[in-house]
DNA sequence: TTGTACGCGTTATCAG
DNA sequence: CTGATAACGCGTACAA
């Protein structure tokens, strides 16, 4: 027979009834004793003696007992695309640090920018009665979003805009990110430039396609006849398929990508069509995710505020915390472009 | 006032008791038609008409109130030393999809190397009852396990080994994985070779080195004479460090790195003092993590199979989650060696 | 200041 | 096959 470990054998964990029993008081009263906010409304040397019996019976509060009842439970729940794109890792590490330091615990989660599983997850991350979400994975139409008032969960969104929402949000200014791209691009003697964009429904992907057409005409260039090709996703694969693409069709000499991931493909479809990246095409990236500086040619590109976006957006989920719902703030951080070697003046051919 | 929206003007999601009264019967029979396990104890008809109710009213489980009874909450937790290190994705992808089919959600959690906020977090996640834990992050000293045998949560280690622990365990073989880096250094002509090891505690360093050392003699060079200097951590801030001291001592021609992490920190350093990586130095990583292909040189480092892990260690733990015990293996992958343009014959000088 | 009594949503165990 | 009842561990009005 198959005993359950942690019923049988082990020692089942302390609970507040033990504690009770052994320090000699009720089970209402421990729970006072060890609840910092209820501390005050019990004997200084009960509340003493009532936590040297926990400590000593190694007794820990059951979040899931206390969620229970208070229907909260001390954990927030963050959704990202894709964790192995390098641009989430940071944002989630500083999300992550600056929600322990409230008490915080978090959960990560991947939605494969699939709709149904994104919504799939924000359910079970309901279930388990997380106190709020982080959403870097919305897209403009998720359903998540909804779920979430649904369920009256506090829901901040991160690297993701949602256009018309009412949630606190934190982004960068995409149109001004790629305004600098173009700007230096157009800097270099480049006059005919192409994009590659993101994925459809993904707000950086829509944001930096209308600021790379608004930087073509404020620079005099006709921002209808530009190439722009749209990738299936933002991934590597992706980005070599819509490159491929952009290459048959021709006609410019610099490349604006809408993300950095792409451009590993982009420079995948360059290698393999003979061309040198920098001398023969000039390439952008955006995010200056890590290792790009490492590439070869490292990456021009357009830095973001990694960590930064991920404090604000926790601080953001923090404030909704404790206020009840005043969060509704969007904070726009600024881009800054880093110049590398992808990008050089146009061939002479 | 700030009402919790939760609890007021927003529809409390339906309970159990709720689809009970609507269906005309009792809250355990609502339980057994709704449970999967159960359902065969309850009529078709009954089933189906609770079914019908419980979709109207948006029935969900509670996680929570099942697992105060059950002590269960299908949910397992993944811990990683660092999810910005892009070893770790991969893996947790993979795992994550396994479990996921299983019908488990997964957790995830940065312990930083530091076993203090490891112990903490095994913690926290055995207050939220996760029925297994899944750790990428144990040290040969690591506290957390004794955490895990003491609450009896089944936990599984992957790419990273505790001598003598009688947990499941997936890892590759290290010692190989060494052995083909200088067979392929030596067949170059390489015969003064210098190890950057992985910092202290962490089994892929430590068998790394061990195995830097066994094929140096078996190829008959002096193991003891080589270079060697330990990195604080695996990053690129501590490669390009430990890098910097062995420039200092000297007398190599060649670098095996215990990771690709640190190779960026080697490429950091040798740019710094004017070295080519390649041409002057030869250098090798380990993992083959995503994009050292696109670094440049392209580095020469040995594969390891990400996904697999990730999948084998999900099986695993599985396996033990309902056979109750048994899974105390240790799966042994194979690596291989990817011979890229970061190794090349050792300079003339 | 402390104890009593009850509820949170579900499952396990009996009876019937 | 179904209903009643008692847990699970904790928080919190209310009473003492």
């Amino acid at each position: 027979m198959s005993s359950r470990r942690r019923s049988a054998d082990q020692p089942s964990r302390a609970t507040i009834t033990d504690v009770a029993r052994e320090a000699g008081v009720h089970a209402s009263t421990v729970s006072r004793a060890l609840n910092p906010a209820t501390r005050g409304m019990v004997t200084e040397a009960v509340a003493a003696r009532v936590a040297e019996v926990a400590e000593r019976l190694g007794w820990r509060p059951s979040t899931l007992a206390a969620g229970l009842r208070t229907r909260r439970s001390r954990s927030i729940g963050i959704l990202v695309p894709d964790l192995v794109n390098p641009v989430f890792p940071p944002i989630v590490r500083a999300a992550e640090e600056r929600l322990a330091e409230a008490g915080y615990v978090t959960f990560v989660a991947n939605t494969d920018t699939d709709p149904t599983r994104e919504a799939m997850i924000v359910e079970r991350m309901a279930a388990h009665l997380v106190d709020g979400l982080m959403l870097a994975s919305a897209t403009e139409t998720s359903r998540a979003l909804q779920i979430c008032e649904r369920f009256g969960i506090p829901t901040v969104l991160v690297n993701r805009r949602q256009p018309g929402s009412r949630h606190g949000t934190v982004v960068h200014d995409d149109l001004r990110g790629m305004a600098l791209v173009i700007a230096h691009l157009h800097g270099l003697g480049h006059r005919r430039i192409a994009h590659l964009a993101g994925p459809p429904g993904v707000s950086t992907a829509s944001d930096r396609l209308r600021g790379f057409r608004a930087a073509l005409t404020a620079h005099g260039l006709d921002a209808e006849a530009a190439p722009v090709v749209i990738a299936a996703a933002y991934s590597r694969e992706a980005g070599r398929r819509a490159m491929e693409a952009l290459l048959e069709r021709g006609g410019f000499t610099a490349v604006a990508s809408a993300n950095d991931m792409l451009c590993l493909g982009i420079y995948d479809a360059l290698e393999a069509a003979g061309l040198a990246v920098g001398r023969d095409i000039s390439v952008t990236g955006f995010n200056d995710m890590p290792f790009v500086d490492r590439i070869h040619p490292p990456l021009t590109t357009v830095r973001i505020q990694h960590a930064e976006m991920g404090r604000c957006a926790a601080d953001l989920l923090l404030a909704e915390l404790v206020s009840g719902g005043q969060g509704e703030r969007e904070i726009v951080l600024q881009p800054e472009l880093v110049v590398r070697s992808s990008t050089a003046p146009p061939a002479r051919s």
